[in-house]
DNA sequence: GTGAAAGCGCTAACAA
DNA sequence: TTGTTAGCGCTTTCAC
């Protein structure tokens, strides 16, 4: 049997109160009653239940992660990032893939809250505002990570996703591309839409008309996004170059755009947006529009534990360059 | 105020025990009653507290996950695999990224043991056998996967790893190398160690010997082994074959070799481990023994929630062919 | 069928 | 400085 507070008393021959101030570090305490206790909290192998102090009204130092897919390496970079900032504050992550299902979100986010999860932070694609307007009427802390949410002020860590795109286009034109197409998710958050505005803007700038028609969405995986492009090439000669509005779609685009028979970057140009890993090891280097993953992730955590903590009040909107 | 089940029994004019029984679905109780109380329930916002029912002897429902790094393309997907088959079966995963360092690895079996979490999935590295003694005496359900542990018996999911370093090898041998080396990890695990005991079986069966100066080791990260493989070249001159015991670092090798002037695959051949997205998106492909992932994350699973629900005693071994 | 009451392990007044 | 005690929200006998 796992030894309780009480055993420790018993043992130290003191009440538990005296045990629960030095496990907390409150009170006032004889520096020798607490080393007594402190040597048989050791001797016994005792830890505290943080469900029992939780129900105090205590933190459970959790915090939920939503994510579409931690095996996408967008969303495993910054889980990683995530955890590393969490576990430095003392707080564990639970993910939580949904797969931008909102059933899968509502099932989370109901799990989280019965757990008593200190914070969610929300990196995942499709969403009600309801579900943010319940979490907020519930009083749940909660923090957004590179999506937008215009109508309610929360706390956000945004890529300047606008500028991003606007990047990605100059550089398309730069490399004297006159015919790109984007190709998107069949599911647009605010971010994809900022990026596919600002990459407008880039050919617009430049006198380059773009053809609404060049926009083609695909679900995100690879496979997908491989045929998709295969299937559009077939059919548009003389495109020659190509925005993935992700790094996996990217791939999927090079992987296309090869079996088609074209050679990159001779034949066509192909530009991702993240720069993950995947970016990093393809060959050649894909060309991708940098999210300053780490950076965003020890960012949010940032926030979202100082409402946690209740250091702050107002709700902080944090943009970076890509 | 979040709503307890006080209030339920308050509004429905019954006893908590009567709305405890029909949330549980326990004991008996009249339709109309139940009818009445789920209504109450739903109008009120009610949700249960898991904390206050684990306090009660009931389980979390979450387990947690070590894994040296989420980052790497295979952990993530293993993750992926687990939390999925977890949701599947009601549990959450809480990630604990350990770097493989034995401290971070303590602290998080601490903070998990504190929460009471059910059991725990451990894909790390380093470890000490003190530390899964520890597990068994506190009788905390645990679950090795992709590495072994022979002198005790637990529940574990492995890759036939000896079997995969022979195909690696027999493959190169096909391919015409005939002198290979190895890249491998600072810290090696039994997974590793199986992996080239095969590889030089196989080098052995077909008459070849194999240098043991031959087996060299970086930290893991692309950028170490694109130096560590650049610098042996360097050195050592007729090198046609590189076996990397991972995709990670055969990423690296790559990059290595090529950064050399080495063309892939007409100078030098190279072959991974673990087949993840880093394999398949690689250009030209990169040759690598396929780990079923997926398979392994949902086995480990079945394995680990047996142990919890008391539905299985004995532990376990599943050995998964690459 | 339903309810009263005794805890689970801990924190935080309040007393001593 | 230390101890007593009343909960936190729930489950579970055991009566009724």
């Amino acid at each position: 049997m796992k030894p309780t507070i009480y055993d420790v008393a018993e043992k130290a021959g003191v009440s538990i109160a005296t045990v629960s101030k030095v496990i907390n570090n409150t009170g006032k305490i004889g520096a020798e009653t607490k080393e007594n206790v402190l040597q048989v909290m050791n001797d016994i192998n005792y830890y505290p239940s943080m469900l029992a102090s939780a129900m105090m009204g205590k933190r459970t130092n959790t915090i939920g992660l939503l994510v579409p897919d931690i095996a996408n390496p967008f969303f495993a970079e910054l889980a990683r990032s995530i955890e590393d900032t969490g576990q430095e504050k003392g707080y564990n992550v639970v993910i939580c893939n949904t797969d931008n299902n909102p059933e899968k979100e509502i099932q989370y986010l109901e799990w989280l809250k019965q757990k008593s999860t200190d914070g969610v932070v929300i990196a995942t694609g499709v969403q009600k505002e309801e579900t943010f307007k319940e979490l907020i009427k519930e009083n749940i802390p909660f923090a957004l990570i590179s999506r937008n949410l215009s109508s309610i002020p929360v706390d956000t860590v945004l890529l300047d996703d606008y500028l991003g795109g606007y990047q990605a286009g100059a550089h398309l034109i730069l490399t004297g591309c006159r015919n790109a197409i984007c190709l998107t998710l069949n599911v647009k958050t605010s971010s994809e839409k900022e990026r596919l505005r600002g990459f407008k803007k880039a050919l617009l700038d430049h006198e380059i008309t773009y053809n609404e028609e060049y926009t083609i969405s695909c679900d995100g995986t690879i496979e997908n996004s491989t045929n998709v492009i295969n299937d559009f090439l077939k059919v548009n000669k003389n495109i020659d170059a190509i925005f993935a509005l992700n790094d996996m779609i990217a791939i999927g685009a090079v992987n296309g755009a090869r079996s088609f028979g074209y050679n990159i970057p001779e034949d066509i140009s192909i530009i991702g947006f993240d720069n993950t890993i995947l970016a990093t090891i393809s060959h050649p280097p894909l060309t991708s529009i940098a999210q300053p993953i780490e950076d965003m992730g020890s960012q949010v955590i940032h926030l979202l534990v100082e409402t946690i903590e209740g250091k702050k009040q107002s709700k902080k909107q944090v943009i970076l360059s890509p």
